[in-house]
DNA sequence: AATAAATGTTGATATTTATCAATTTTACTT
DNA sequence: AAGTAAAATTGATAAATATCAACATTTATT
């Protein structure tokens, strides 16, 4: 008799994933052969060291973000499963361009760059996937840069919700494993300032807050905020 | 007798970026087929229209900036020949993301989205070839997101120059169509600062200032500042 | 369960940057 | 070449945000 644990769930979910990229078989056996666990806290990839793997989230939650010198890191993206991570790093100098997290416990496949590539090479459906991806990418990214450097603190913190809530959680709530640093550096403003826009936010009856958890109540409030600059 | 135009040689260079990109005589007919003019000061592209084009700019030099709703833009780009604009809109929503403006009278050739797509997914060597455009693109983001959002005006102002310097323009002169107010939207900063840092830059003999035309003497000195923070 | 460590909160203050207003210089148009 | 528009510059001031310090609360560890 053959028990299913969470992990079987998980390996077909993953499977599932990688075919309607387009891969086959014996790809997916190759992409995810080697399986790396993550403790929370750790880092899944250093800002600055040699990039040879792109990676596959299959579990858990990991932050991205860019370090300065002073170890004020921005956020750029929160990612779940299951998410492709170092695409910006397949060609270009070698390098991560930016550090990785683990927000909790999580399992990444670690794919050698050369190996993706091939892949992609000789593969039509999944490049133009991983294309798609490319593009999302970049999109998010311009939101990001349009939040952080044009706008005041109130719409910067509604931004982080809403790409939080819509985009990440897809829920009202926000996980508790989002600190208020990590909103911060999503935001671009120092965890003091969240914590006083996050209490006008809740005086306004915008969002509820329950210790480190915020419940969404009245997004049009916020996506007006976000609006207003 | 054959004369060669200016036009003709440009023609002739257009095709050679073509050509090392992976694509074949037709599929270069097909991409160079529509070319626009554009004056200076007009828009090659606007924010939030919608995305029927991929670009190559084939003459000329543009900005990519997102805007506000206060009409404050964040230049994240400037590109020169050649080079293809819009990869971010090949898939999605179909809308432009942000704007595009000619910095001088530019020459852009247009190509349909779909038969952007079509060409990619039937030529892998192309495939790639944009797939490195995406990883250089998504790079270039996060240097200005790192910047903008975590620096002080003086080192934000010195990444604009050394992007500009080394990025742009490979020259230690950074041309006079880039205006103070395209600096400052680079920059995240308000105009005014940039006049005051550059004069700054003057006194500590980092930059030499003739009119709107800057020349940078001493990029070890602006790279120092760029990592005080 | 007790303790230590990390995270969150609040108020006061300093710093940075934007804004405003006035003027000069440069570029464009006819 | 004159006149107009746009861009650059300077100083003064206001506004926004970061920083610092003290303390409370939550989470993790033994």
């Amino acid at each position: 008799m053959k028990t299913f644990s969470p992990d079987d769930e998980n390996n077909k979910k993953l499977v599932d994933f990688l075919k309607k990229l387009g891969l086959n078989s014996p790809e997916i056996k190759i992409v995810t052969s080697t399986e790396i666990e993550f403790k929370k806290g750790e880092n899944v990839c250093k800002q600055g060291s040699f990039a040879s793997y792109i990676m596959i989230l299959k579990e858990g939650w990991l932050k991205s973000y860019i370090e300065n010198i002073h170890f004020k890191n921005t956020i750029f993206k929160i990612t779940k499963p299951f998410s492709i991570i170092g695409l910006s790093c397949l060609y270009g100098d070698n390098h991560y361009h930016f550090g990785c997290q683990a927000l909790m416990p999580s399992k990444v496949c670690l794919v050698e760059r050369t190996v993706f590539d091939n892949i992609i090479k000789g593969n039509n459906k999944f490049a133009s996937e991983i294309i798609k991806m490319y593009s999302n990418s970049l999109q998010n990214l311009y939101d990001r840069l349009n939040s952080i450097s044009n706008k005041q603190s109130l719409s910067k913190v509604c931004d982080s919700l809403i790409y939080l809530s819509e985009k990440i959680f897809e829920s009202d709530t926000i996980s508790p494993i989002i600190t208020r640093r990590d909103i911060a550096e999503l935001s671009g403003l120092a965890t003091e300032n969240i914590v006083r826009v996050l209490a006008e936010l809740k005086t306004a009856n915008a969002i509820a807050i329950d210790k480190k958890e915020i419940t969404i109540l009245d997004m049009d409030m916020l996506k007006r905020f976000s609006c207003f600059g």
